[in-house]
DNA sequence: GTCTATACAAGGATAGAC
DNA sequence: GTCTATCCTTGTATAGAC
């Protein structure tokens, strides 16, 4: 790994965990190992590097995605994978800046932080966005087409609800330290297709007894 | 109102518009009308200022959900009441702290900031969850209790879902500016209601078309 | 490409007068 | 309860040597 890349992933690291204003450069050049005017030979400012960072979680988010969602899969399958590749990205941001972030990440909460405060930052997010919704659209309208999915459904409306309830869960997740969100997950994305799928007279909703709870130290 | 109030209610506004670190006790002393060091008169630091924002936001979201989470009301007419008051909260907060937030606000983006940030205040986030979680798991089993809501749902885990959704709303409404929550909001809480509701062979999903989009500015 | 040295600004916080 | 003056730390960023 390049230096360049180094101070890149460090700093996006702490900019995820403590927060960009509280990161300082000279903190990210300890832990890569130089001084911190070295820091300016890679990278313009302090801003650059935020926007780096950005790019290279939504990079990682995008191609995660291509990976998972497979051209000829069954639409569920697909709209599986794109729904487990947003939160395993969130879940996997350790392993991609190469830390060992013990709690809950929320990329979002970096998005929102950028797109704040610098404009260009928030064009970008923005893109993202309106790709996220394009793939998933995509998947919705070959669903229709092949079947799977209610003729009658506003593909644009079951697009944003979707991204909703990824982003929430990554929300809350990280906000809401009791909640198991590996166990919440496969739960929640079977309730959203069922609301959107082909349903002839099946019975729904026949859920089990609670095995485990989903919230940690607490019984309810 | 007191000069304490004011300084709470002002710096919570820059809190939320610029970040906690980009807001100077500066900036915060010049919009309240008098010098720096008069703020430490009446807080004793700067994470101080940032606490009694934090409750001041929870003290109104769980005021909200009391006057609109009405006890004899149709359990489907207090879950919307309860969706609606986070919702409205996190909407109208431009009105509570007495300023004009143009763009969407995200009280979700504060908390975890905050929460990050500082351990006691994350206490009283966490505790803020368990109350709402609390609250909807309430409303829930009245329901069950009364046949309006399947008697096999998993409070539990509905009640987190239906926490997710709303998280996700906010969060995604303030990332993705193209959208337009106040049109979607209806829509997904009534699809909500419809996954755990009773629905004895009525036909489900009849939607209709579609007739503005949600997306400002561009047609999908 | 990385370093030392340093400029320069800004922020949080305190002391003490009024 | 609010002010002026000031301390001290830290941060970003640059100049210029190696």
């Amino acid at each position: 790994m390049t230096t360049k890349d180094k101070i890149c992933r460090v700093s996006l690291k702490y900019f995820i965990t403590q927060g960009y204003e509280y990161t300082s450069l000279e903190q990210i050049a300890n832990e890569v190992g130089i001084k911190k005017p070295s820091i300016y030979y890679h990278y313009k400012s302090k801003e650059d590097l935020l926007a780096h960072g950005v790019h290279l979680i939504i990079d990682e988010v995008l191609s995660t995605i291509n990976r998972h969602v497979i051209d000829h899969d069954p639409c569920k399958v697909q709209l599986q994978g794109f729904f487990e590749s947003i939160l395993d990205c969130n879940q996997n941001l350790s392993a991609l800046i190469g830390s060992d972030l013990n709690g809950s990440t929320n990329i979002s909460a970096i998005f929102q932080l950028s797109a704040n405060r610098f404009d260009h930052i928030a064009e970008e997010i923005t893109a993202y966005y309106d790709s996220l919704i394009a793939i998933i659209i995509n998947i919705l309208n070959r669903g229709v087409n092949l079947g799977e999915i209610e003729l009658a459904l506003e593909v644009e409306k079951a697009a944003i609800e979707i991204l909703a309830t990824i982003e929430g869960l990554i929300t809350i997740s990280s906000l809401y330290k009791k909640l198991n969100i590996a166990q919440i997950r496969t739960t929640l994305y079977d309730r959203l297709w069922d609301t959107i799928s082909i349903t002839p007279i099946k019975e729904k909703k026949k859920t089990n007894k609670v095995l485990d709870s989903f919230l940690i130290g607490r019984k309810w």
